[in-house]
DNA sequence: AAACTTTCTTGAAACGAATCAAATCCACAG
DNA sequence: CTGTGGATTTGATTCGTTTCAAGAAAGTTT
């Protein structure tokens, strides 16, 4: 009877356990252990040995109590702004890229602008006492960086600056993308700019409409006008494109920079059913660069972020965070570059 | 000195535990455990007691010794197909939601169509154990999943079918989409359709085209022309275009039904560059819907998949079989629907 | 006031793998 | 044949929770 249940392979057994895997190898855990995390440890013998038992049995190690034991996560948790912008998924997937190099998995969470979603996070990763943290912070959450880090977690601060000097962080230069787009545009010989973003909360918008408008002010004859949003979005870059159209012909800008690809993307199309002509009516320069700018109609001129590089360099940042605590802490600002399409040069 | 040491707060202490709790409290750990995970069960006053020290303590659960000890991770695993396609982001969102209302955290990871990437994935969930598994499958992944389940994880199937009647799906009735959108074309005026997309072996593609084909066939005078690409990218979609717009102007498609919206994307972009009118000259009509394609220069028509939906529901039937493992399996389709804009309406 | 209930609280026993001091094995020199 | 040192292997102990039978306290009924 018995031996008829343990041959149903239905079943839903109690999983095997390294004392399963001792047993049936006649090897103590001890040993299994080895063949496991140190298989130099082991002579050649009994590891082949443990390993043919180990894939016969199915054993897979229950990394709850490996985790227990041995104190550490390997996991890194990530807390982005948006998921649903592919700028961020981009980050992530260079972090991704570089923790898989060194056999770490990533648990990637979306706080959507939400500082009660982030908090989530947050909660999670604390209980699941992950060995590092990515994050670019939306609500106060800085003592809770603190403690996270009190506790021996890394935290490395992505796409922002955190203003104290206690965090790590990897950034791009915003002034200098918005100089880099205002220049190119003067330089394709226009000379009403409007700048369409928001809020003008966002660190990110103001550095990048200050780089812009110190270029314009180098520049007699040319004007910068500045439409706020509420959101990033396409809708948004819809609406400010349309707000712009109302305007007397006399002072329509024929060029718009916009906050991010996804806005550009959103005036690109009011233009084109407005019957405007891009670039020969108006210039449109993104930001970002992400992939669906070079995808668009007219494909978009970009001031590009390095993306995946962010990713990997934070990863770094936060791996030697996790090797030496002490480590010292540093801002990296990495530099955006001018991508050149057809929506700027006539 | 201790005194000291312990007043220290940039201390990297080993952290709170439940025992310290529970002595700082004067109660014992069960009643600690009673507070965290049934507090009904606690009086009153030293519910308040204990919930204000552990407050004071900053203790937090330590996740992985819950989980050894109740023998299941609260977290659900999913595996999607392309993190950068828009579509499988929205499906994992609808996901994240639904698990939020129970409490429970999504680990999501790509598989970026590489068996390996899943492989590596789903050794990742069997080692935490996890308590349920969404996944689009790429490689040939039915004996794990099938072990997986033995283990006593609830697996669902998402986008795809496995053919074998193991375990509950959700997918699209995708030749009712097929048919649709060849529908919608004809009904529009349009005769010679072209599909772009590929490859033919994914199950999707097939029966898209199969969709689209029967309906042709049913409309004398009309004809239906396949151009298989490899990927379905925006790329694919650009030179798929160019391939049409080498042929004489008499074989030339007036309308081009895309595998998704990526490729309707570059279609768009290619046919725009090489001036012809959409959707004067040239009706364009995606699939999936995804935002993106309402942000198109032109906006483009697509057959909308309920992507939000189809991750609720393949939720519930997720959490249905946790919490009955002879749940019976069920294989859930859902209609897509024709979403009309622009670029199919002169 | 005794005899029951019901409500709370207790604390020892898991869970499964990692650790590490101690035991055993083995090859080789003396 | 003994002794030595390095290479392997052992197994009891530990990590921080949850669980649950049993005990204590408080309340109710007779």
């Amino acid at each position: 009877m018995s031996t008829i249940a343990n041959a149903r392979s239905g079943e839903q057994g109690r999983s095997v356990s390294v004392k399963d895997v001792a047993s049936a190898a006649g090897v103590s855990v001890g040993t299994v252990s080895n063949v496991l995390n140190r298989p130099d440890k082991v002579s050649p013998a009994t590891l082949a040995h443990v390993q043919q038992v180990i894939g016969d049995l199915g054993f897979i190690r229950n990394d709850a109590a490996r985790q227990l034991r041995a104190g550490t996560n390997r996991a890194v948790g990530m807390v982005v702004l948006d998921v649903r912008n592919p700028f961020f998924t981009d980050v992530a997937r260079g972090v991704e890229l570089r923790l898989g190099e060194h056999g770490r998995p990533l648990i990637l969470g979306s706080s959507g602008q939400d500082a009660g979603r982030e908090s989530t996070y947050l909660d999670l990763f604390e209980e699941q006492r992950v060995s590092g943290l990515l994050i670019s912070p939306v609500g106060k959450v800085l003592p809770r960086l603190r403690r996270l880090r009190e506790r021996g977690t890394a935290v490395v601060v992505v796409d922002r600056r955190t203003g104290s000097r206690e965090f790590s962080s990897v950034a791009v230069d915003d002034v200098r993308g918005g100089r880099i787009a205002a220049t190119h545009l003067i330089e394709a010989g226009r000379r009403r700019i409007a700048f369409i973003g928001g809020p003008q909360g966002l660190t990110q918008i103001k550095h990048r409409l200050r780089g812009a408008e110190a270029v314009v002010a180098e520049h007699p004859g040319t004007v910068l006008r500045f439409v706020e949003t509420g959101t990033m979005d396409a809708d948004a870059g819809r609406r400010g494109a349309e707000s712009l159209l109302a305007l007397p012909a006399r002072e329509r800008p024929d060029a718009i920079f916009a906050a991010n690809d996804l806005v550009a993307l959103g005036v690109l199309q009011a233009l084109t059913l407005a019957g405007v002509r891009v670039p020969d009516d108006v210039a449109i320069l993104g930001y970002d660069d992400i992939d669906f700018a070079a995808s668009a109609a007219i494909p978009l001129s970009s001031v590009r972020q390095p993306r995946e590089e962010m990713g990997s360099v934070a990863t770094d940042l936060l791996l030697g965070a996790m090797e030496d605590p002490a480590a010292q802490v540093r801002d990296i600002v990495l530099e955006p570059e001018l991508v050149v399409r057809r929506s700027t040069t006539g």
